[in-house]
DNA sequence: TGTACATCAGTGAACGCGCGTTCACTGATGTAC
DNA sequence: TGTACATCAGTGAACGCGCGTTCACTGATGTAC
């Protein structure tokens, strides 16, 4: 095959993205190739360099798509109390690929350049945003806190089930089910 | 230089744990070499061999001293309080390679082999009992449920504070604030 | 609208570099007598 | 205790593989007339 119309252009862009996009959140930027997402797009790895200047530009693009992508997904989630549902699932922990970029990334993004990590703070802002929309606290600094500590558990919580897995199944569910639970008694919701 | 008497051998084992320990913490598995640090230890990387079998085997070796060693350090650190102003410390977030392996590590390990996902949750559960003797709720279930979340906050807000340490100092050192003021405020301390 | 030609997205082979791993060699260590 | 020899930790070069990147080539697309 050869020359393609813009319109299949810009659909095999999209898959680069969607591909990188599930395969980095899925194992990380350096345990996924070039070669590899591009058969995951239906394509050979040399028409690669046609869509993205180098793999790096491509990681900066697909953790910006993942990570927007992943505020809105929550942002209509309903009350607090669904969200730690959903993101302290079994679910969510078997499934980084469609998951939360933040989660995904989080152990990878203090390697990356400053362009990744600048997205990436943005990112955690617009999903404190969303939790501290639920928060009915006076003071906004409150909700601030409250916010961003309910994130960061979340995060950290996520990251270690999915760390032990494999592993110890027991102590993995069993840390998202106590931290669900804890930080409804904390937070009332 | 060539044959080393035993005592040089122990040395130069210990040597090469402690690098690859801390490198490790620092850049993590995949971004640190072999060469890299055997040229740390004072040896050549040809002499990694006689001390590992592989790569993998350092990574399970400087994994399982870290973790032992991580939670021996916050045993004898005081209360809550003080645990807590010191994992959530700029200080702690800017050095990894000397830190606690459970954040060192909480990105990574998910991609490893069973068996350092392994030693990573003994370490969970370890450090997880050092919080525990701290509390004084009278119901067992409670201080392991309000442990596991204060260990998955502190995690996840290391990790995220890490990750956006250069883009965004701002943004990461009020991370930090405001999960410690938050953690104090829900747990007493 | 139809034709001729330039453009350029994708192909697949090849390049180059880094890194994990191996190996022939060296000569001090440790041992046997 | 002293001597002769086998062992073996470390050296540094080399191997092999994977992966990011490049490039000559192809032929359908899009354009100019």
């Amino acid at each position: 095959m050869v020359r393609v119309s813009k319109a299949k252009v810009a659909e095999h862009r999209s898959a680069i993205l969607e591909s990188a996009s599930r395969l980095f959140r899925e194992r990380g930027f350096n345990d996924v190739g070039v070669a590899e997402i591009m058969q995951a797009s239906g394509l050979t790895h040399g028409a690669f360099y046609g869509h993205f200047r180098s793999k790096a530009d491509l990681a900066g693009a697909a953790c910006r798509e993942a990570c927007a992508e992943g505020v809105d997904n929550w942002k209509h989630s309903g009350d607090i109390a669904t969200i730690l549902d959903r993101y302290l699932s079994i679910a969510h922990r078997d499934n980084p690929a469609r998951g939360c970029a933040l989660g995904a990334f989080a152990g990878d993004i203090a390697r990356q350049g400053p362009e990744l990590q600048h997205d990436y703070a943005e990112a955690i802002e617009r999903f404190r945003g969303v939790i501290e929309q639920h928060l009915t606290d006076n003071e906004p600094e409150v909700r601030r806190r409250k916010a961003t500590t309910i994130l960061a558990t979340m995060v950290g919580a996520l990251t270690m089930a999915r760390g032990i897995a494999t592993a110890d199944p027991a102590l993995s569910a069993a840390i998202l089910d106590d931290v669900r639970l804890q930080l409804r008694a904390c937070f009332g919701v």
